[in-house]
RNA sequence: GGCCCGUUCGUCUAACGGCUAGGACGCCAGGUUUUCAUCCUGGUAAUAGGGGUUCGAUUCCCCUACGGGCUACCA
């Protein structure tokens, strides 16, 4: 009896998604799509206090544009929601109600200073890591330690309370994770974490196992960072007498120096986005730098990500989406934490540009134009430019395809402008004035036979011939450019160039 | 501090006990090119340390070191 295959990506909208967070979007939407499942979109609002307005349609809007959308979830529906946590807190309390009264749960009244008192008297003792456990709630107000009357008046009286666990004080709780094997954690080291909160909300432990237990979700793929609370999910999936779906915890994606995990402080740092789209923040201003702004294809982002933590096994680098769905498997997901590599991003990055033709470019390029060209002309100037480039903006980098040069590279003229130049350059432009087929082949063979019959060197006339035409010193085939630009255009240029760098001279 | 997880070239990684530890990025050198880029060829560089188990360990076990995560009425 196996079910259908049902992942799902749980973010919290406290602000932009993270690129690690989208890596964890990227395998659940691979794990799903390579089993014929779901993929499912869950928004974690159960803390109203780090609420970010825009960020819920900035996980939407990024899942999108890596083109690893939900077909189940926030913003696109089904028959499992709704999809957000604050609107299920209807949901949560029977649940609650269901742990106190089979006895895996209670009622604490302690308040938020008093704990902090705790904390702070253990630490003064040099004991960190106070825990509300099966030892410490003895003497702690909880429904516990307190008389039945007691609890009662608290409650009638309408005293703040929130509910914890009951974990037992010395029990091995072992689940088996999917990257990693069996983990075995004894509940002596784990404290009675709160479940339901005083603002009536549930806490994430809580509303998680409920979530994912309603909506049938079959494996819960998440970040290390998970890891040490996955026992207590563990308990509380037995607790409430609910298969628990199988665990797999994705090793966290590290800062590209030094240790630790990747922060938006690195990429700021190091002048890397580590974002997928631009963000500004609703409350600074501020704008942290996006992938899709800094001209980064989708597709490149997608497999770089995919790569950072998991591999194929095989010598390929290049996937697709649906080659990535093909090939992906969680046995092949490593143990330990990758460290980020923006150098590899791009070229990433190149790969795909080289792929795309120049038409494609062309149309991705235009509506960012400011000026006037034609689609054909666009296209000629994205295949002559994309083999030195690494992002599509470079394309438009070099004006001289739009506008005739201004000034002329002072390197190129001091090193190779001679004497008899003018009178070469001059004599070269006539012959292509004659030219009937002004095709790059056409110019290339008359530029070549003019050479041989004048015993010239390339050197001695091409740099000229670019610098006039272009005003650079470097760039692409001249007799590709040349035929790019037209006879009309490319002749003027020379005889306009020739005349200034005479003036010049003089 | 406690608990958990991890550790192969600078980086991402391959090698599911058995060839000179392979590939990619980067870097360096040579070639191609009018030039830059591309491209081609080559080079650089790693199993954290110590014990076991084994005929044989990158691979299995233990210890140490180092790194990371968690340790909230945050997710």
């Amino acid at each position: 009896m196996s079910s259908k295959v049902r992942v799902r990506f749980a973010p919290s909208p406290t602000g932009p998604l993270h690129m690690g967070g989208v890596r964890t979007a990227l395998y659940n939407y691979l794990f799903a799509k390579k089993h014929q499942g779901d993929f499912i979109l869950r928004v974690e609002d159960t803390d109203q206090t780090r609420f970010v307005p825009g960020a819920e349609d900035y996980i939407i809007e990024s899942l999108k544009w890596c083109g690893i959308e939900p077909n189940e979830g926030q913003g696109y529906g089904g028959d499992f929601g709704p999809y957000k946590q604050s609107e299920r807190k209807h949901l949560y309390r029977q649940y609650v109600d269901q742990l106190i009264e089979s006895g895996h749960a209670y009622y604490a009244f302690d308040t938020a200073e008093e704990l902090n008192e705790q904390r702070e008297l253990a630490k003064s003792q040099g004991k960190a890591g106070w825990q509300y456990n099966s030892i410490t709630r003895q003497y702690l107000k909880n429904s516990l330690s307190l008389s039945a009357d007691e609890i009662k008046q608290k409650l009638d009286e309408g005293e703040p309370y929130v509910i914890r666990i009951k974990l037992p004080r010395n029990e091995e709780v072992r689940f088996y994770d999917e990257i990693r094997g069996w983990v075995v954690v004894n509940t002596a080291n784990m404290d009675d974490k709160v479940l339901y909160k005083s603002d009536g909300m549930p806490t994430y432990h809580m509303a998680n196992i409920v979530d994912d237990h309603l909506m049938e979700i079959t494996h819960v793929i998440r970040g290390e960072e998970w890891l040490p609370s996955a026992p207590l999910h563990i308990l509380l999936y037995q607790y409430l007498g609910w298969e628990a779906p199988k665990l797999a915890h994705l090793p966290l994606i590290l800062k590209p120096d030094g240790n630790g995990k990747l922060s938006k402080r690195d990429g700021d740092r190091l002048g890397f986005p580590v974002f997928p789209l631009e963000w500004k923040d609703p409350k600074t201003g501020d704008i942290s730098s996006g992938y899709r702004e800094k001209g980064y294809f989708p597709e490149a982002f997608v497999n770089m990500l995919a790569f950072l933590g998991w591999n194929p096994g095989t010598p390929q680098e290049i996937f697709s989406l649906d080659g990535l769905v093909e090939a992906f498997s969680l046995e092949r997901v490593g143990k330990s934490g990758s460290k980020f590599d923006p150098e590899k991003t791009k070229w990433y990055n190149q790969q795909y540009l080289r792929e795309k033709s120049g038409e494609e470019l062309a149309q991705l390029l235009k509506p960012s134009l400011s000026f006037d060209v034609s689609d054909e002309f666009l296209a000629g100037v994205c295949e002559l430019m994309k083999e030195r480039a690494l992002f599509i903006q470079e394309m438009l980098e070099d004006d001289y395809f739009f506008e005739a040069p201004q000034a002329y590279d002072e390197k190129t003229i001091k090193k190779k402008w001679k004497d008899q130049t003018p009178e070469i350059i001059t004599e070269l432009t006539s012959r292509y004035e004659q030219l009937e087929d002004f095709s790059a082949k056409k110019i290339e063979e008359t530029f070549k036979s003019f050479l041989a019959e004048k015993e010239l060197g390339m050197g001695a006339v091409l740099p000229n011939f670019r610098v006039l035409v272009t005003g650079k010193g470097m760039g692409p085939s001249m007799f590709q450019i040349s035929e790019l630009l037209g006879k009309e255009e490319v002749i003027n240029r020379l005889k306009t160039g020739l005349e200034r760098l005479e003036k010049q001279k003089a």
